[in-house]
DNA sequence: CGTTGTTTGGACTAGATAGTCCAGACTGTA
DNA sequence: TACAGTCTGGACTATCTAGTCCAAACAACG
């Protein structure tokens, strides 16, 4: 076979691995549009081949990026992102999220939401793989509210559902202006906001 | 003069607007990293020195582009943006968003605010038109939610720019969920939060 | 050792792209 | 009509890019 997508061997996973996180590093800096597979090439010293050994094309390359950007931002966030049961948890979690933005002076945006705005229209799998990325994100919210729900800490009626898109929606809004503004104040507004939204469903 | 930033006839007028107005619809369709100066040239006839008469560069087209879409958002929602200073004038703005990305299908997000992600940490002067345009959008927010305290429809100690800021952080999450997941209702939760968050400010 | 499959190097193609340059067409005005 | 400034056509260059291809290096294993 030509084109094993899953490496045989432990050094084949490793090459292709020091692509795929090269290749996120770049899409982070250039955009995805803007990363080339030359860039690829002269900052892991790999081959033409070797990249397409690894993936079918640019874009099988690009969706892997969008897969372990995902990846990177859960992992980041870690255990913060299991609790998000409780109104301490999910205050913990806000200012987690301003403080990053404060120490990366206002720059990046979210690593996910910023790839929606390039590669939504122009490619749908791509598409689909960044939806797949927020979905898991807002997923631990989600639960959070659930569990928090269960425990009578939200009203009968609330829809942790639609409180969990709400702030990730202002989530993403705030990174965006605070990306724009190089501002994190916007994103802390945004999300005083969003919490002010969730209180209003506190049992 | 070589290069005259603004022409001196009405044909060069023409001729630049055209040029723009062109580049503005292939930003909107391939990104601005996938506008080309030749699909540029294919649509409206142009040829290269006549871009290269009207626009320093590539970049610079792409500034002027930035320009006329805010301009371009603004026009659209016209009289609405002026009468953000009631509940019912916010609410019918609200609705008018939402219903324009069902008619949409969901598709193309925010304008300007798909080209933050894309244009932001790559041309600060790009970065620095987008953050006009956003500013000149939310002013009529902000103004609208001032003369709504002014007339005793919000608390004393409301903050018609913080909560300016919020809405506008809501609307475009709820914007880049919307076009993700290619749901509108993504929008409708997130408006649905952000006049939560006015309400708690009215008096 | 020899065979088989995996991994790698790198030359090569074909096409797209931004930007330069110069000459000619057009237009308003003296 | 002659002139000056504006606008336009299009050839040309230099560079970058994705993708193909073939042969060699390497590794595991009989």
């Amino acid at each position: 076979m030509a084109n094993e997508l899953r490496p045989a061997t432990a050094k084949g996973r490793a090459t292709r691995e020091r692509i795929v996180q090269a290749a996120a590093e770049l899409v982070a800096e250039k955009g995805a549009a803007g990363m080339s597979l030359d860039d690829v090439r002269a900052r892991t010293g790999a081959s033409r081949s070797q990249l397409y050994h690894y993936f079918e094309d640019r874009d099988d390359l690009v969706h892997a990026v969008i897969d372990v950007t995902a990846d990177a931002v859960l992992d980041r966030q870690g255990e913060l992102l299991d609790h998000l049961d409780s109104w301490a948890g999910i205050d913990r979690w806000f200012d987690t999220l301003v403080q990053d933005q404060i120490d990366r002076q206002a720059r990046g945006g979210c690593p996910i939401g910023c790839l929606a705005g390039q590669l939504a229209e122009r490619d749908p799998d791509a598409r689909a793989a960044i939806a797949a990325g927020l979905e898991r994100y807002e997923a631990h919210l989600r639960d959070g509210l659930t569990r928090m729900k269960a425990r009578g800490k939200l009203r009968k009626d609330a829809d942790p559902a639609a409180l969990a898109i709400a702030t990730m929606a202002s989530m993403q809004g705030g990174l965006l202006l605070t990306q724009v503004r190089r501002d994190p104040r916007q994103l802390r507004i945004a999300l005083n906001a969003a919490h002010n939204n969730l209180r209003l469903a506190a049992a």
